[in-house]
DNA sequence: AATTTTAGCAACCGCACGTAT
DNA sequence: CATACGTGCGGTTGCTAAAAT
């Protein structure tokens, strides 16, 4: 028995969305939350599928939406982290506060895919063969990269290194857990990053967290992370 | 200036998973 | 336990703007 389809297709609006369906959109969750998405559309008065006023929210209208182009460092950490995650967009995400798996996912495939590739070629100042290879400590979860630099990064390190750091990472739940550890103490701070400096040390606690960076710019006193955290650090590094 | 090609991005589609019944 | 349903995820498509010819 097949699936019945998400919503009823006739009559509703597909592509791009007007202003107007946005400002809708927005007014309604703004006033009572988005609750059940499938029978949103009708009770904000859309002519949408609730699964395309879930992807607008979600990509586009939320609050808390960084926009504009990527860092250095996001990029550095988004480079890492497929390394270590693959194709796991949300989970990549979920480690860059403010920036959307589709995002990272068009960044990625329009971007840094085309830079690996070129780097792997003629390694350059900005993408050394020391910088890629911390890149292939991978698991077999990457799919997408082009073949050749793929290749390399499922082959080095093996399953177990990257199943390892894989649980550390869900053990330390992103985001969440790095404001849980007194880094962002407020329920604005935790949604709405967009200062600079909170963003900086976010991500000198992932790369305290993850190893990454080779130890670049990663500063304890700075980042205080909580004990069992570290412990989990620790206990990755010793077993490895 | 007109046309073609390429790049970037928003959105759609189908599947998988978790949960309620 | 089986089924239906809601949600989230990842792959892919298609539109638009920019760049190249």
């Amino acid at each position: 028995m097949g699936r019945a389809p998400c919503c009823e297709k006739a009559n509703l609006n597909k592509g791009s969305w007007t202003p107007k369906e946005d400002e809708r959109l927005v007014a309604y969750i703004n006033k009572y939350g988005h609750g059940n998405w499938r029978s949103l559309p009708k009770r904000a008065g859309l002519l949408r599928c609730g699964k395309s006023c879930r992807l607008r929210w979600i990509n586009y209208l939320r609050p808390d939406i960084i926009r504009g182009n990527f860092t250095q460092q996001e990029e550095d950490t988004i480079i890492k982290l497929h390394g270590l995650l693959g194709n796991k967009w949300a989970k990549i995400a979920s480690y860059l506060p403010g920036r959307t798996d589709n995002e990272i996912k068009n960044v990625w495939n329009t971007h840094l895919k085309k830079r690996l590739v070129a780097a792997q070629k003629t390694p350059t100042a900005a993408e050394t063969p020391r910088d890629l290879e911390s890149t292939r400590t991978t698991s077999s979860h990457a799919t997408s990269v082009s073949d050749d630099v793929e290749s390399k990064c499922s082959a080095d390190h093996g399953e177990v290194l990257s199943g390892k750091m894989i649980e550390i990472l869900d053990g330390v739940d992103s985001w969440d857990s790095f404001a849980r550890t007194g880094q962002v103490v407020d329920e604005i701070s935790t949604k709405a990053i967009v200062g600079d400096e909170e963003s900086r040390r976010w991500l000198a606690y992932l790369e305290a967290e993850l190893g990454l960076f080779d130890g670049v710019g990663v500063d304890e006193d700075e980042v205080e992370m909580a004990e069992d955290q570290w412990d989990a650090v620790r206990m990755y590094f010793s077993m490895v």
